[in-house]
DNA sequence: CTGAAAGCGCTTACAG
DNA sequence: CTGAAAGCGCTTACAG
């Protein structure tokens, strides 16, 4: 495919003939090793490959070496903004250990996403991070035997699969707890779509309601998008019975509940507060700025990068779980400057 | 790196030995040619290949061929919503064509750009494709003789490069026309900073007021960015003369406008209209909902994908321009529901 | 219709 | 300290 009339690229062998020595030494200069090269010759070596602008063909070191120096990144969706700045973070993580990253959308389709763990890993990569769209991922027939694997943000322990998510439980504790403190007695959830389980942010609201002695608030299930969060807030805010507060399970959806407020003419905070989950920059933007419990994305993206790349195939595996931290903003009522 | 104890993948010699034929015959059923299988072995091979799940090696593949089927995306930052929402549809367009993209974040810096085109291109990608954060990029050293490249989002036609980019000035008219035509007469400027030429937007504004009869307004520059949108609203607006609407160069820096602007105690679109430029996802939740210029993410992506793959190195050059098309949020004043 | 063989560009054990 | 050679897994021209 590439063009026919395009100058070959640059190979060790002209490396070798441009300075008079053999194929090996320009790899042992190249590597610094594994055998001694006199420093002349170094010299000699490291000149041409300046010259001829020369860099090794990373498919034969791949083919050579069984180590692409890849990994592969299947994520649910790059244009949505939490996924994004996963993404962006697994990529600072890689490259910081040598490692370029090959992202591939699953469209949050389950089929798509198994497709795309085979064809990411039919290119060799050195491990495999997957933000799963499954629930509880379905493995067993998705894992390549020997290709070490990571599951990146989930929300449960998945057993026999080494994983790396947030303390989703604490974290919508503290969430809704700090609501509770504000002294709203009426907090509902608006929580997304999640599988059979119940999900931890649902809990972690359920608890921390309990255990300030506040009766369960109205739940309103919907998808995790601004459209899905748009939809809930007419729902739950344009009842006569709304609650006073809502905790909303991720930036996005809070995103549509705080449109759907603004087109119920219903002030934030003072109508009605909210916290939310997971801490993205566009929270930081809203008007006012939301309280949100932040997933620390650069330490996950490096707790899955690091899993992956000393992942031992040997049947173990491992729980990476990251702390969640509360940031407050002025929507839950906060006497914050915005 | 990969793990010791782990089994070897399955080779196209594994299948053959199961299926009883040669190796070639392996390929040629594999690739559907270019020698004819009898259709009894061909069925044998492919049985071969279901039970112990082969798929052929990518590194093998590509060093044998010379094609990867893998793109470059060289991206400045992954984490910003214009270039998540570019970096999938690249994904999507490359995707649909066979393709594999290898995306690599140049954060914003132009050396680290150039370190990342030739690690990719290292990689044997078929083709590069680069948001380049240079305003009118030298590339005359950054370009693989022989790897074709394409130019995405640039504002510029770029001599001797092939580049797809937005009709960026004649957007920022028709956003520009769309505010004097409410009957503003004092228009500001918030727009990112740009190499030594005048940013086509900027053009765009003040053509569309000199077409208008209007005066120019202030103009602040600044980052593209939120923060830099923040920054540059409480200066345009904390002071005493401040106009009476905005064109603003990014959705990004309007989002931090709309903050500037709440904190200042102004109403959009009653004391200050916006029209901003992009259209993204964040901009049609703002509140009010952002009136935008949309640029053609997806057009602009496939195109940019067609023309890597398309592109002959004879020294020919084109430019793909793709039209932006304004969209009406309330921003501006215009009596939309939302 | 089928198969033996060359060669893509590397790394590295081995011999000198 | 240096080099000739094997082999990673493929594709495909060539021979049968």
């Amino acid at each position: 495919m590439s063009n026919p009339s395009s100058p070959r690229a640059v190979t060790r062998a002209d490396v070798a003939r441009y300075a008079g020595v053999s194929t090996s030494v320009v790899s042992y200069v190249v590597h610094d090793g594994p055998r001694p090269v006199a420093s002349a010759t170094a010299a000699r070596v490291r000149d041409a490959i300046r010259v001829l602008g020369y860099r090794p063909n990373a498919s034969a070191q791949a083919l050579r070496t069984g180590s692409s120096k890849m990994l592969g990144f299947v994520v649910p969706e790059l244009d949505n903004p939490f996924w994004s700045e996963v993404a962006d973070a697994v990529g600072h993580a890689a490259g910081a250990r040598g490692y370029d990253v090959l992202m591939s959308s699953s469209h949050g389709d389950a089929a798509l996403e198994r497709d795309r763990m085979r064809s990411v890993s039919a290119r060799q990569v050195d491990g495999l991070i997957v933000a799963s769209v499954m629930t509880r991922p379905d493995l067993s027939t998705l894992v390549d035997p020997g290709l070490p694997m990571v599951l990146l943000n989930t929300f449960f322990e998945v057993p026999e699969f080494a994983s790396t998510g947030v303390d989703a439980l604490r974290g919508a504790h503290e969430g809704t707890t700090h609501l509770v403190s504000h002294g709203y007695r009426s907090i509902g959830l608006v929580i997304g779509h999640a599988g059979s389980d119940m999900d931890l942010r649902e809990q972690g609201w359920q608890n921390a309601l309990r255990d300030g002695g506040v009766q369960d608030g109205p739940i309103v299930r919907t998808d995790f998008s601004r459209a899905g969060g748009y939809a809930a807030g007419l729902r739950m805010f344009g009842a006569p019975n709304r609650p006073r507060a809502v905790f909303v399970s991720s930036d996005m959806q809070a995103v549509g509940v705080l449109r759907a407020l603004y087109e119920l003419g219903l002030s934030v905070p003072s109508d009605v507060a909210i916290v939310s989950f997971d801490g993205t920059a566009e929270a930081d933007f809203t008007n006012p700025q939301l309280s949100t419990v932040r997933q620390p994305v650069a330490a996950m993206a490096a707790a899955a990068v690091d899993r992956v790349l000393s992942q031992e195939a040997d049947g173990q595996w491992h729980r990476d779980l990251v702390p969640a931290e509360l940031v407050l903003g002025a929507s839950c009522g906060c006497d914050v400057r915005r």
